[in-house]
DNA sequence: GCGGATCAACCTGTATACAGACTGTATCAC
DNA sequence: GTGATACAGTCTGTATACAGGTTGATCCGC
């Protein structure tokens, strides 16, 4: 592996686990130091972290570790649902590759077996696993590259991913009830496609998103659960300090 | 002006205008001494060219000059009307700044006069300028930097931005029926965000866009006019060597 | 004449040196 | 005590040297 993609592995963990606190200024000599790789490599990765978004450039130069607003991270859910919507839609309106919506089938069986109750700490683990997946298959199925590539980035940011907060929301006491209901939009989007039903696909991928932002909201007055959320040490929760 | 802005500007405008031929490798020797900096900021302008989507890495190391093909642009053009409907949605659901949408009206009122007949070659030149300004003023409406920061990304390739092919689709028959189209629908979204008509202003924007789709394709069967779409030489022509 | 191996040129990735700019501190004047 | 200023440390942006790998061409064998 290159020097500057082991460098950009290893500083992405350091930032979302909270090790580099958010606003700290990044200097590639400190960092460099602590990669045990020269400068160069750590430049290009800070500039692609960069370009995630997870650090953000100083006007006078270099790159500290960025933070986020609620609101932003608020923001940033409606639009992967936005987007995620409007791959449901292509998917259906130009219909999906057989192998991808046969594979998606298979993944609900499973999704379905994983949440059954009683839920175990394993099932929420698979869940989460599978859950990528399917979104994944999600944008296969639109067949786009332009539109993977966008929800690429905006994805990038664990916490506006789909299983951002499935895991924190697994320690809340709705918890069951919204996998319930996540489950039926998987079920139904794949449904929508397969039928050539285009409105409600999207209709329903940005439902879906609205589960997110729930979870957002109830994860973010929960102390306990907020460090389950990676990245969440990053997030500004609204009048606090 | 740091080297590095310089070596990205320069050389996006040497792929832009066809001076460096689609799929050709860029070497940062080369690249370096036909800009007369050091391979350091050319490595990381063409990171950065990279991101933009102009130029692609190529899995040996290194990149070459990207090519587009009539279906990308397609999609960049439909997910950019699914993006702009997304913002316009935003504006009308939570409210634009009034100073904006004071502003988004005088904008209309310019392009009226620069779109009334006979439209004379520097109308058309104007509006270019006024509709890439209005297509701002949404997004600045919408009050996300999220959503800002996505358009972005979106529009930076020139053929998918909201101009990219006015001034091509001046050439012809059809352009000044278009043009009123275009105009009308400004118009509309703004009275639809203003009324808080969230559905409505949505719905324009995702049409707006479709005017550009049918714009390149008229334009990709003419290849006069397609030289007047800036970066139209990236572009891949159906059934074309 | 054609396919494969060898070799040379070139290129990328990385490390490092250097100059100019910036930051923060300590000192001095008021 | 407070504000401005000078200075030292540090950092970024850039140039350049070097090692390993890739590409393309030439030459040889069949």
């Amino acid at each position: 592996m290159s020097q500057t993609l082991s460098a950009q592995l290893r500083l992405r963990d350091l930032i979302l686990s909270g090790e580099l606190q958010p606003g700290e200024r990044l200097s590639e000599p400190s960092v460099a130091e602590r990669l045990g790789a020269s400068r160069t490599p750590v430049r290009a990765a800070l500039v692609r972290l960069a370009e995630e978004g997870l650090v953000k450039p100083i006007p006078s130069g270099g790159f500290a570790v960025n933070s986020f607003a609620e609101e932003e991270i608020h923001d940033a859910i409606e639009l992967r649902g936005t987007l995620e919507g409007h791959a449901a839609r292509l998917a259906a309106e130009r219909g999906a590759p057989g192998g991808t919506l046969a594979e998606m089938r298979r993944l609900l069986v499973r999704m379905d077996e994983a949440t059954t109750p009683p839920i175990s700490e394993d099932g929420f683990t698979d869940y989460v696993a599978l859950n990528a997946h399917f979104h994944e298959l999600l944008v296969e199925a639109a067949g786009s590259a332009v539109v993977a590539r966008q929800i690429g980035r905006v994805v990038a940011l664990p916490f506006a991913s789909p299983s951002g907060f499935v895991l924190a929301q697994a320690a809340l006491p709705a918890s069951q009830r919204v996998l319930v209901v996540a489950q039926e939009h998987h079920r139904a989007v794949v449904e929508a496609i397969e039928h050539r039903e285009a409105a409600r696909a999207e209709a329903l991928m940005r439902e879906h998103a609205r589960l997110a932002r729930r979870n957002l909201e109830l994860v973010l007055h929960d102390q306990d659960s907020l460090r389950l959320v990676r990245g969440g040490v990053l997030i500004r929760r609204r009048g606090w300090a």
